[in-house]
DNA sequence: GAGTTGCATTGACGTCTTTCGATGCAACAT
DNA sequence: ATGTTGCATCGAAAGACGTCAATGCAACTC
């Protein structure tokens, strides 16, 4: 049901090399806006850096200077942008990284080796 | 005279490992946020892909239904965020990738290998 | 010189984001 | 049943962002 085809579904749109279709662009551009807040940035550190691979909530909110439905909020958008998922277990609601997620954003950032990679060493002040 | 110390500049702030620090996550979120447009991303993609490592803007322009300001603004964003670097040279300008920040990018969302990984295995709508 | 082309900057406008207090709902305790 | 705690959702307000038309500046042409 979900598009796999020019979505960030597909395998491995490839940013690098090969101009990035519309759609795709669409795509990643929404998991990329998730990360491009220090809050949750923070947030999705402290989670996947967690011993155990799972965090409470209430171990996350009193880390920084933020309500509580802040908080909230910026872990919806990581959620939605399927950075990270949750489960509620009892009173809590614990959250885990999603590596498949991070792992696609590193290759699809990594160059492919053995490109000639022209070197543009430092014309040291060229665009001020 | 750059911050090298907790800022992105620092070697590799080690998001999946280590809890980001708040000046740390500030830095990187400026670049992931470059990251986080649809025609950024095209761009960034139509830049890194070319084979010779350069475009003139005037290639860039053309590709998109966007007013030739509006490019222009985009690509000073990249710029800002030391995702590509630009010369003028006579009457165009051309501008290339810098893969020393593409590659931290990387390498800041890989997992080092042999990690425990608690696996998650999908309670298949544990967030409904 | 004057005119033209390529690209950046400026100022303005509408929209999306970030944040909050207030409220709602689920789970536990009494 | 009532109260309490943990977290999500709901407006609302302030700011940031994407876009454009108009303008400015550099380089080439004549």
């Amino acid at each position: 049901m979900l598009g796999q085809d020019d979505a960030a579904g597909g395998c491995c749109p490839a940013l690098l090399t090969t101009p990035l279709g519309e759609g795709q662009a669409v795509e990643l551009a929404k998991v990329f806006k998730a990360l491009g807040d220090p809050v949750r940035l923070r947030l999705l550190s402290m989670i996947a850096s967690r011993a155990g691979g799972e965090v409470c909530v209430c171990d996350l909110t009193p880390a920084f200077d933020l309500s509580q439905p802040t908080i909230s909020h910026h872990l919806k958008l990581l959620r939605q942008a399927g950075l990270i998922d949750c489960e509620r277990r009892g009173t809590w609601v614990y959250y885990w990284l999603v590596p498949e997620m991070t792992d696609r954003l590193a290759a699809i950032l990594t160059r492919p080796a053995g490109e000639p990679l022209p070197d543009h060493t430092a014309p040291a002040g060229a665009a001020s």
